[in-house]
DNA sequence: TAGTCGTGGAC
DNA sequence: TGTCCAAGACT
């Protein structure tokens, strides 16, 4: 155990350290491995202050695992809007029926069947081992993998497959003391109050006296994430189709791809040398076997995924003919304005939805 | 391995 | 306004 004394002494400044600054967060002391698993999934690229809003607020709606087993797929869409990646909310329903069925409803305590569970990767298994479960496993996070990259020393891109194989490596050595929770729960911290990506502030950094990208002196030049590649903007077209009796017509992505299962306004992307209306019509005729009017544009809606940029070009259309068909979609729907609220549409299309008199979902605004 | 998958907050 | 990024997972 080489080790283990200057273990003992950095977790021990680590451990002071923590319970002196820590923030109060909602998830934060709790023990239950629902609802850490919850926080944990919800927390995935997301960030501290969005998870504060939405966390309570998913655990009413789904206070246990068992509710969240029973509840139907939309409902469970429905409460994640606004959060992004869905994925992430499909995974979760899938997974809460799988403890429910498989394992009696009681949430796995071994790693490798947390680890199995859909949506569940190294880190969430790690976290959750450690927090529920008493073990000391590396969670390597966007704010661990920056931490210990420097605290070791280590260079190139914090994404980068085998530089966190040597912060896992490196910190399986150092945690053979102390608590698992608190060493997982205190890195982390340390990452998102102190070991900032830009600025790190070694003068109150509780590993300063172990880091090596410190006594290098150049903290900053550790850690760093590698460049990403730029996003491209695509221009899109989408209907607002009515219909005689005031109803608006919507249609459900597919369940593969980008915004899973959730509604929208039936269009797509713009092709080569094609007018924006003729891309509306076009689109429409694809999706669902219909024919429309295109009327005046109503609106642009500028809005940025993780990969590109769209320019969202909204019309009013008018429906003419045809009964609809799940072609591009999984289902669709005739509905009144004041219905959109009860349904997980994406967040570039709540301006939409406003302009329309439907009622504004009020996720994620301040 | 590298691309895909959203969104809002910070600056 | 633009840019970066966050308690990553999956393919």
């Amino acid at each position: 155990m080489p080790f283990a004394p200057e273990s003992r002494a950095l977790y021990s400044r680590l451990r002071r350290w923590f319970a002196k600054h820590a923030r109060p967060l909602p998830w934060r002391g709790q023990t239950d491995p629902y609802r850490i698993w919850v926080s944990e999934v919800m927390l995935v690229q997301t960030t501290v202050a969005v998870g504060i809003k939405r966390y309570p607020r998913f655990l009413k709606r789904f206070p246990t695992l068992r509710s969240l087993a029973r509840a139907t797929l939309d409902d469970v869409m429905k409460e994640w809007e606004g959060l992004g990646y869905y994925h992430r909310a499909r995974y979760l329903h899938q997974a809460a029926r799988i403890i429910q069925d498989q394992y009696g409803g009681v949430f796995p305590s071994e790693y490798d069947e947390i680890r199995a569970l859909p949506g569940v990767g190294d880190y969430v298994a790690a976290a959750v081992s450690n927090f529920c479960f008493g073990t000391r496993v590396p969670a390597i996070d966007a704010n661990v993998a920056r931490v210990g990259a420097r605290l070791f020393g280590i260079t190139g891109g914090v994404r980068n497959g085998p530089v966190r194989a040597k912060v896992y490596r490196e910190l399986s050595k150092l945690m053979t003391v102390g608590n698992g929770a608190i060493w997982t729960d205190a890195l982390i911290e340390v990452g998102a109050l102190i070991c900032s990506p830009r600025s790190p502030g070694c003068p109150s950094c509780p590993l300063t006296q172990n880091c090596r990208a410190f006594e290098k002196g150049h903290p900053d030049k550790y850690g760093m994430p590698e460049a990403r590649t730029p996003r491209s903007e695509v221009q899109v077209a989408c209907g607002i189709i009515r219909r005689g009796d005031g109803k608006i017509l919507i249609a459900q992505r597919l369940e593969t791809g980008l915004l899973p299962g959730l509604w929208e306004f039936p269009g797509g992307k713009q092709q080569a040398r094609e007018a924006l209306a003729e891309t509306c019509r076009r689109e429409i005729e694809e999706e669902l076997a219909i024919e429309v009017r295109i009327g005046r544009k109503r609106m642009v809606v500028r809005h940025a995924y993780s990969h590109y940029t769209v320019r969202l070009h909204v019309f009013d259309c008018v429906y003419l003919s045809g009964r609809p068909r799940k072609i591009g979609c999984q289902n669709w729907r005739w509905v009144r304005p004041t219905e959109l609220h009860a349904l997980a549409f994406p967040s570039a299309n709540r301006a939409i939805i406003e302009a329309i008199g439907g009622i504004p979902t009020e996720n994620s605004q301040s």
